[in-house]
DNA sequence: AAAGTTAAACTAAATATTTCGTTTAAACTA
DNA sequence: TAGTTTAAACGAAATATTTAGTTTAACTTT
């Protein structure tokens, strides 16, 4: 899987919460300073002959939608976050956390409850 | 604190690897096919100038050291990533590794015992 | 059908990043 | 001390990424 540059990523992201979209919607929900939209058409080409993106006509013009689930590309990114800087051990990630206190043990334990009630 | 580019990123780490060192032994560090060692240097500097690494003269030349701990990066990268990928929250990325079965219930509750025992 | 509008494709300029040759200065060696 | 080696700084070329104007083609309106 390739990797997606800093602009690509946002509007992906944004494909991924809208499921299809228009060069237009995906301009919308663009925070300001927004951009041109020929930038926008840009990326989402870029995106496209990344793999990234698929498109079909619809109506005047193209629907744009992800190719990659926003979960592939998120483990994709994980793994390379956790061999970077965990060591290669999701297990070392979960301790950082707690011994950071940004998660407690408790809320950890929560978590497993949950987790097992789903199986 | 400022995001790193992926060169720099990959100098820095031998440096949190190695604690001290010298542009060669960064150099020697890197995979094949190795830089020029002058583009090591380049890419130091500029780690120098955004605050990630000092130095300080040994002998003939300067030793290079980190002045962000790796801890503090991997943070800062997580929470991106967790308000990117995981809707802000920490639970959410365990369990989206615990249903993609990366990591195990069981494995997980070996995690917390340990944890337990630190504290 | 002609003029105007819209949307994608194309092109290219602007910016950011990466790479490394050249220069400069200091230290070592003969 | 003159010549050689070593290391950082500098400058600039190469590459990658981002941005957006212009063109082209298809549709819409008059």
């Amino acid at each position: 899987m390739k990797n997606l540059t800093k602009a690509e990523e946002q509007i992906i992201q944004i494909l991924w919460q809208l499921d299809k979209a228009s060069v237009k919607e995906v301009l919308n929900l663009l925070p300001e300073p927004k951009p041109a939209i020929t930038t926008v058409s840009t990326i989402i080409r870029i995106l496209e002959s990344k793999g990234f993106v698929g498109h079909e006509q619809v109506g005047r013009g193209f629907v744009y939608f992800p190719l990659v689930k926003k979960e592939d590309y998120t483990k994709f990114s994980m793994r390379k976050m956790i061999n970077n800087y965990f060591d290669g051990s999701f297990k070392n990630l979960v301790s950082f956390f707690a011994k950071n206190e940004d998660i407690d043990i408790n809320e950890l334990e929560e978590i497993l409850k949950e987790l097992k009630k789903d199986n």
